[in-house]
DNA sequence: AAGTGGTCTAGACCACCCG
DNA sequence: GGGTGGTCTAGACCACTTC
């Protein structure tokens, strides 16, 4: 219980911050606005410090605003982007992000390639390594939406000359295709929960956002897995979405 | 900054919930053990109250904790259930659950019916109403791991003979195919976000905790919408799996 | 230097559970 | 009544940003 001046019994945080939610859903707050200060608030409502930040830390939580340190907190952009699954392979199929952007500009993006090692559960699914590892930073209007890490078993990057940033027209399945490896059928299993420390960081995200961690095996004619592709996604930026026969 | 005792700048509160993260990730401490109280640690440690508090939301948010008012912090069982998308309509497709449950006991399920009214996007999918609603809870091992919500024209109810609780065999996609509106496609949207104080209360989960809401909706053969189902699954009880060609 | 976010201490008080 | 979770106040101190 939140025993406040002379009216006990009231929960303070979880009112304040139901109260800049309905400014923010209703449109009163625009994206981009900033929040009253901490100590503004915590003044002028007679309140304490902890309880401001409680109610600012939820709506961080929940995607609705973001702090910088120093500056302010801010009213963020509530869009998010339709991931769709089976369709964004139909055509030329480049960047995987090509559907995910609905006309808005284009996403930048960070690549790395190099022979790596990988986690248990890509040994588990691709076998002993060398793995050939590309990470994937894709951002938009500076804000970082995804990151992914793609595993190929090292001798098979090479043989499609995949182990570069730059994988040519169609991208890395239709180099996969040329060797014979051509990804038909693909999996994904999508784990969802708080973003550790380090996740929040390179994601640019407030403590305690919910992510997606999205595991995609791509497999070839003959049920070989050729791909396996970890990516970790700003829940409160997508939705996933998957058709199939029943 | 976090000044502690004598030796500033530590991050007491994600320190401790490191340490007890490790403790339950190594299996030092098992599910349904419970963890020191909130006082013992504070003085054990000469920590505040709400460095503690910090640690231990921390975890539950995570959801490797519950804590039961009165009674203490107890450890959570990390396992968690594989919900494989078009694979579990293929037979029977009785309970949709029957699939997640990898053998284990049977879940409880509570029904409701009704004539009943829907929000904007069922709307916006199925047409103006009335709909019949069909409300499910279910649970495993006394823990709440779903809540479904499902919405079909009240006519076309009436007419497939699904008002009631009971769908009888094949159940309410069999009834539905009898009278020629045999679901063949589905399609669904995944939304990701910490729980709402409200979800949380009807799934019994802590605050902070990580939620997959989903939205199903089924196709009949000429395209019709015939069922909208939305679905709150506690997301650190679930892996959700698609599989689908590329 | 002033303003803003961010972390913590110390202590109060309430609600829930159980013997 | 004693233990446990849960919420809050009051105040300290630090880090980052801007002027």
């Amino acid at each position: 219980m939140a025993p406040r001046k002379g009216e006990p019994g009231r929960y303070v945080a979880a009112e304040l911050a139901a109260e800049f939610r309905a400014l923010i859903q209703s449109g009163e707050l625009l994206p981009g606005a900033q929040l009253p200060s901490e100590a503004a608030l915590k003044d002028e409502r007679s309140l304490s410090n902890a309880a401001v930040r409680a109610a600012y830390e939820r709506l961080m939580a929940e995607g609705l605003a973001v702090s910088r340190h120093g500056k302010g907190v801010y009213v963020l952009d509530p869009k998010r982007l339709v991931r769709t699954s089976p369709r964004r392979f139909a055509r030329g199929a480049q960047s995987i992000q090509s559907a995910d952007l609905e006309g808005r500009e284009p996403d930048v993006q960070v690549d790395v390639d190099e022979v790596a090692t990988a986690s248990d559960r890509v040994v588990e699914i691709l076998g002993a390594g060398p793995f050939c590892r590309r990470s994937r930073l894709f951002s938009l209007d500076g804000r970082k939406l995804q990151l992914a890490t793609s595993y190929l078993p090292a001798g098979l990057a090479v043989e499609a000359g995949v182990d570069q940033t730059d994988t040519g027209s169609g991208g890395m399945y239709e180099r996969l295709a040329e060797v014979g490896r051509r990804p038909v059928k693909a999996c994904e299993r999508v784990y969802g929960r708080v973003a550790t420390s380090e996740e929040a960081q390179a994601l640019g995200l407030s403590k305690g956002m919910s992510i997606f961690l999205i595991e995609r095996v791509a497999y070839d004619e003959e049920g070989r897995a050729v791909e396996v592709n970890e990516m970790t996604l700003d829940a409160s930026k997508y939705i996933l979405e998957y058709e199939f026969p029943i």
